[in-house]
DNA sequence: TTATCTGCAAACGCTTTGCATCGGA
DNA sequence: TCCGATGCAAAGCGTTTGCAGATAA
């Protein structure tokens, strides 16, 4: 996914009724434009990499009106500390068990696609699949260490 | 699933390796017979409340040891504390945007069954899906707040 | 007997909060 | 102009760690 125009980004905080500062801009272009799913931490110190400087509050509290606008969403997969991306169209996702990393999987790459809207008497709104495994890096790689903690994700890092 | 047997409970542990010491043994009996999904402390709090005395630092140290061993699995679908759960067959969740619940749904109330186990360069090792939407309970009640916070899981409680 | 486990307490990492100041609409 | 956003610093919560003493096998 490229990043948003200019006028893009500005328009979409007015439908949110959110006010567009510098801060805010710089978070949903770079969550925009990045096909990572980065974290609080690594988003502060792209966006102060190059313009103004925001500070770790901003950031949370952005990323909390940006998730209730639904303008990004939380991927709470597994532990540690939440990782962000912008809201892109339907999608799931794969975490290697070797290095931890996550990827997305396209919904057209999954024969899923559930009719029903109810499961027993619940209202089903959303679903997202999550698929471990290893990485298409870890497959070809030989095994240095272990897979990571399967509580912590952390221990490894091959790749 | 029912408690099991204190032989079952004990020789889990000897083919795992590991010692069956009272905190061990008070921790997987409980997380056998529960269907909640308890985080650290809310065994921490269960298990004491009958007999031995655990500390924090133990029951951390044998989640670990038992995710390790396989004998329990985080269950990181959301943010917040990590939650666990005996092994139990293949299962998915359902997540309550209302009241924060969280909820297994037999693999046979899904029809999902990959052949595949392989998606692109990957090896999937694993599946699971997370459904969102209202439960059961929630369903029938009057809203009486918002549905929880998507980043904390607070601010709601309706159940 | 001894490697393993427990418990305490301190430290850590991520996140939230209170409050004074600032600035976009 | 003024409500909402920012930044700082401190506190909060969940979790990890180091180490001395206890204990299952």
């Amino acid at each position: 996914m490229k990043a948003e125009g200019a006028d893009q980004i500005r328009q979409a905080f007015q439908q949110a009724g959110l006010r567009c500062t510098p801060q805010r801009y710089a978070m949903l272009q770079y969550l925009a434009a990045e096909p990572m799913h980065p974290t609080a931490e690594q988003i502060l110190r792209a966006i102060n990499r190059s313009d103004p400087r925001s500070s770790r509050a901003t950031i949370y509290n952005n990323l909390h009106a940006l998730t209730k606008a639904g303008m990004v969403s939380p991927v709470a997969v597994n532990s540690g500390p939440v990782r962000y991306e912008a809201n892109r169209r339907h999608h799931h996702h794969f975490i290697c068990e070797w290095c931890g990393e996550l990827e997305d999987i396209a919904a057209r790459e999954v024969a899923y696609h559930p009719r029903r809207s109810q499961l027993g008497g619940r209202v089903v709104e959303d679903f997202q699949i999550v698929f471990r495994g290893i990485c298409e890096k870890c497959v070809q790689k030989p095994r240095h260490r272990g897979p990571v903690c399967a509580v912590t994700q952390r221990g490894a890092g091959s790749c």
